[in-house]
DNA sequence: GGGGGATCCGAAC
DNA sequence: TTCCAGTTCGGATCCCCC
């Protein structure tokens, strides 16, 4: 454990010396696998500290300070929720929470498997020596992964390094080798297409499997599975790798971070143990919750854990759009994806550069030149043709814009793509910039002009369309782009016509059931004690001391009284009045600032 | 009023 | 000394045009 050698740790600080630092949140902070005992307050001071002036900084300020406008406004239009709405809301989640609980699919075994520190463990691999001490493979500007002995002192993914390098003096640095990477995680695929010819990779280091299959013919359990496979991962490439394995994608995947590193964590298919794991799960351990809305879910609601996220569904409802106050419950129920996700086309392609801060339109020029080239080359490569061309600039002061035009036919050379971004980029001048990025996106694939694989198309867009037997080649621009998270419960709206529902009762039911049942089983152990998460950490319920079980629906949230809510102000028009029973999209409540 | 383009934000690795 | 990435995708709103 890193110890502090100026101040005293957090605990034992009784001063009321100001600590600026506190306030200063930053993904850093945040917890992740081999950074528990990490000195928290002294790594959240040094960044703060090496931080403080920058431009930078400055930037983080603007941005906290529209986060807080924006929790501010929701806060009010809370407190503007009449009693007869919350009912309403609270109809409406009740009923939505019923359909989504009956549609719980728990036949599936799914393995999420996660690489340990990649690119630091495969840059061990090649050179032994750096075993055993702290490493982080990037650049003084940025880190892209530090290895465990690295993790104890704070550093890791995302890092400027030379941050990385105040927290921890004898850091190494090693530079990314993307090719090494590539050829070790080919070898792990072909271990994982071994029990799933139909993986998923999600990156270079991550998967999804689908062992159903493969746990039945071989009459083992996943955890069983799961076991082999890691070993067979070893034996390929030499590294660990961490798995988790669970009825659906989204608890594997939190699953596998249990027991990091070369661990694994199994929870089985069974809805009370699903109901008791998630119930006390940090909502931040959920894929698809990030910083801000961790903090708006926090600061504006006091939900903390995914047991909350059903407690106050009426006011999820209330405040977020349909699709995402679904998103929420359905998290709350432990429900993810089952089926084998559609093979997704490509959506648009990309690349930038950052550079120090400049004026020189000679140099923007020659960025725009080889972006450009390079962008042209990535898109033959693929086949594509592009029609929608956006220029991205991040200005000195790390204010991001983005222009875009929408062309009248598809282009893929690099002199046309160069002409259409100086086109974009002359009209944002003068200006002084320290990123350029070049996207295309609307593409048309060139092969045969059709998508690759009919499958493609999303459920929901089958659904949408209303036709069943249509054969043509899918509109790009008509497909609805929210199936990552939500196609699991799109499908569930098929079978959620009826309106009458008294399902509410089950959940209340099968809730309550959980008083008496174990939670989740560690394959290592086999363990029956139910798992808590208290601070980011997993602990046994006894250590917890806290009540975790009731998941009654009794307790709603109070209606306050009607209060003024300040409607964004910017350079986006403003939204329509409030009217009863409308929705509020989370961007409402942002106070824009230029 | 709806569709689609433009823009921005959040998130993940 | 160094001084905060790159790539991709989805959600949402605003705005213009038909």
């Amino acid at each position: 454990m890193a110890k502090s050698e100026q101040s005293s740790s957090s605990s034992s600080m009784v001063d009321s010396a100001p600590r600026p630092w506190e306030s200063y949140n930053t993904v850093y902070t945040n917890a992740k696998a081999g950074m528990e005992g990490v000195d928290k307050e002294k790594v959240q001071r040094i960044v703060y500290e090496m931080s403080k002036g920058s431009k930078y900084f400055e930037n983080e300020e603007r941005k906290e300070a529209y986060m807080k406008q924006k929790i501010e406004n929701m806060r009010n239009h809370l407190a503007n929720l009449k009693a007869t709405d919350l009912s309403q809301y609270q109809r409406v989640a009740d009923k939505r929470i019923a359909e989504l609980d009956t549609t719980r699919d728990l036949s599936r075994i799914w393995l999420h498997v996660d690489m340990d520190a990649f690119y630091a463990a495969v840059e061990t691999l090649s050179n032994p020596s750096l075993k055993g001490k702290p490493m982080a493979v990037g650049s003084m500007s940025m880190i892209s992964t530090a290895n465990y002995e690295a993790r104890k002192f704070g550093v890791r993914a995302a890092m400027p390094g030379f941050i990385a390098s105040k927290l921890c003096p004898e850091l190494i640095f090693v530079p990314t080798d993307f090719k090494k990477y590539t050829y070790y995680s080919d070898l792990t695929r072909k271990v994982y297409h071994e029990y799933d010819p139909n993986f998923t990779a999600a990156s270079l280091d991550e998967a999804y499997l689908d062992i159903t299959k493969v746990c039945k013919e071989r009459d083992l359990s996943g955890g069983e599975v799961a076991v082999e496979l890691r070993e067979n991962v070893y034996k390929a490439t030499g590294l660990t790798c961490s798995a988790g394995v669970a009825p659906n994608r989204l608890l594997a995947k939190v699953c596998s971070d249990i027991n990091k590193p070369n661990g694994q964590f199994v929870l089985p298919n069974d809805r009370v143990a699903i109901m008791t794991f998630i119930s006390s799960l940090p909502i931040r351990k959920i894929g698809g919750i990030g910083k801000v809305t961790e903090h708006i879910l926090k600061d504006v609601f006091e939900i903390k854990t995914c047991e909350d996220l059903l407690q106050k569904s009426s006011l999820l409802f209330a405040l977020f759009s349909p699709s995402s106050a679904e998103f929420f419950v359905s998290v709350g129920l432990g429900l993810g994806g089952t089926e084998a996700p559609n093979v997704r086309s490509r959506k648009s392609m990309s690349n930038e550069r950052t550079f120090s801060a400049t004026k020189d339109e000679a140099f923007f020029n020659q960025k725009l030149v080889e972006l450009s080239e390079m962008l042209s080359a990535d898109m033959e490569k693929e086949g594509l043709h592009g029609k929608t061309l956006t220029l991205k600039l991040k200005t000195a002061s790390f204010e991001v814009r983005t222009r875009a035009m929408t062309l009248q036919s598809y282009i893929r050379s690099s002199k046309d793509i160069l002409k259409h971004a100086s086109k974009l980029l002359k009209a944002e001048l003068p200006v002084s910039l320290r990123l350029i990025g070049l996207r295309m996106s609307h593409f048309n694939e060139d092969k045969d002009g059709s998508l690759s694989d009919p499958t493609q198309r999303t459920l929901l867009n089958f659904i949408k369309s209303g036709e069943s037997n249509k054969e043509t080649v899918v509109d790009e621009e008509n497909s609805d782009p929210c199936f990552e998270h939500f196609s699991e419960i799109d499908d569930q709206k098929i079978c959620s016509l009826n309106d009458d529902h008294e399902n509410l009762q089950v959940i209340e039911t099968c809730c309550s059931d959980n008083n008496n049942e174990t939670g989740a089983s560690s394959s290592s152990s086999s363990s029956s004690s139910s798992l808590m998460w208290l601070d980011d950490y997993k602990c046994l319920e006894e250590e917890s001391g806290q009540n975790y079980k009731n998941l009654s629906f009794k307790h709603r949230m109070m209606s306050r009284k009607d209060g003024g809510v300040e409607k964004g102000k910017g350079k986006k028009k403003q939204k329509h009045s409030v009217t009863n029973g409308d929705h509020i999209p989370i961007d409402a409540f942002f106070t824009k600032r230029s």
